[in-house]
DNA sequence: TCTCCGATGTGT
DNA sequence: CACATCGGAGAG
């Protein structure tokens, strides 16, 4: 597996609170790190998603709800949600606050660990470790207690990387409203996207 | 490789 | 009753 240098200091606020479509494709690239009792993990992210405001597939389009609340708090705070009865996704809330907006980290390069994170999924082979936006939070132990915490100061944070190949830009994956929308990115060269 | 489908709980 | 999913089964 190739050598990453992760630099271990968090993304600041600034990083988040800018357009959503940007911070997509600026988290390409970077790090994720999550530091548990078990031990720490790391990924390298590869895909992303953008949820906007007026856009039909995001959670905060219509109302803001207990669920979505923390999409319209301050930048920089994690959206994880549990869904299909059985799964966690984990977003990170970008824009200003009582924006209701947000980026789900659809896949990583498993970087750090990788041993926890066979063990956490079940998996031997590294491409199935954290393919697709459910199996990289079981992987890097992410879950509801995630939700609404801050990524700039706990456990679980983001560091900064290169994306170091073309991104890629394509509809989202998934979905049934919004479908014509071009908000998935992904790094061209990477072989650990969910799809191509 | 692909398409289909069941698992399983919560939001609207 | 839909859902920002996953993995196993069966077909090709």
């Amino acid at each position: 597996m190739k050598d990453f240098k992760i630099n271990c200091h968090p993304l600041p606020g600034e990083f988040y609170a800018r357009d959503t479509v940007t911070v997509s494709k600026d988290l390409l690239g970077c790090f994720l790190v999550h530091r548990t009792p078990a031990g720490a993990t790391a990924g390298r992210i590869v895909e992303t998603e953008a949820y906007l405001q007026g856009d039909p597939a995001c959670h905060a389009a219509r109302s803001m709800t207990p669920r979505n609340k923390v999409m319209f708090g301050p930048p920089g705070y994690a959206y994880v949600y549990f869904t299909y009865g059985m799964h966690y996704c984990f977003n990170v809330v970008s824009q200003a606050e009582g924006v209701g907006e947000a980026v789900l980290i659809r896949a990583l390069e498993p970087v750090y660990n990788t041993g926890l994170m066979q063990q956490r999924r079940g998996r031997e082979r590294l491409k199935d470790l954290c393919s697709g936006p459910a199996k990289l939070t079981q992987a890097m132990g992410i879950g509801i207690e995630q939700n609404c915490t801050d990524l700039t100061t706990g456990d679980l944070y983001l560091c900064a990387g290169d994306a170091g190949s073309a991104i890629i830009t394509t509809t989202r994956i998934g979905i049934r409203e919004g479908t014509d929308l071009l908000l998935r990115f992904y790094l061209q060269d990477s072989r650990y996207v969910s799809r191509k």
